[in-house]
DNA sequence: TTGTTATTTCGTCAAACAACGAAATACAAA
DNA sequence: TTTGTATTTCGTTGTTTGACGAAATAACAA
């Protein structure tokens, strides 16, 4: 019971399931979502934690960014059935979609520059 | 996403959680669950209009009494998932089975004596 | 009608939560 | 080592949430 409210709490939040329908498109950095949602790091950095409090992702640290991953293979059963739930019940709609527009464009520039762009302005 | 929302919200808690678990049992009216968790009638009644409010449960009233039930047949599919996931992901741990054992008990007694038994004490 | 009873709505309170910025941390590069 | 940078942790603030009791509502009984 335990576990499985640390996923249906993690999934109360409209930006944590974004961050999750975002990462369908393969591993970010935490950067890199900062960009896409418009919130400060450390917000970003709280929701992932939740995320991955209930196993919903996984991390690697890796030169000097730290990457975040669906867990849709090590996850318990659950788990894993809830990213599918999330990804089958949203992955169609308009807010889905604008996001991996904005995070195509993202993709296509260096990191070093994404990650810089935030202590700006 | 509104209505994902609504049900990710909805199940966010684990009483509203434990209230969708003991209506696998059957309909039940408010004052069951009522005595089934231990809370006032006002917070049960509002934890069953968030449930309803996400589609996940259903209403008739009947007599004196207000029956609510798992909308299994009727709610979008992404709703139906919901449910089989909450069931299949809990049906098997301790607390539910001594929830399901308390309902028994509840369920032997007549409708009038368990509405009644609230107001004293 | 009037009274009774099950449920809901409303207002309040304390606890939990999401956002932020500042400071701490971790770690690669110099 | 020191510097620079990405991320996390911490403390604060305003909002949301879950609980309650009191009052309102709805529906049946007398």
């Amino acid at each position: 019971m335990r576990e499985f409210m640390a996923v249906t709490k993690a999934l109360s939040d409209p930006n944590r399931v974004r961050i999750l329908l975002a990462l369908r498109h393969g591993e970010l950095c935490v950067c890199q979502i900062t960009e896409l949602f418009g919130f400060a790091p450390s917000t970003v950095s709280k929701h992932l934690s939740i995320l991955h409090h209930a196993q919903l992702i996984l991390s690697r640290k890796m030169e000097r960014w730290v990457y975040y991953r669906l867990a849709e293979n090590t996850a318990p059963v659950a788990v894993r059935e809830a990213l599918d739930w999330v990804h089958k019940s949203l992955a169609r709609t308009d807010e889905t979609r604008a996001d991996a527009k904005k995070l195509k464009e993202i993709l296509k520039t260096d990191l070093a520059v994404i990650c810089h762009r935030q202590k700006c302005c």
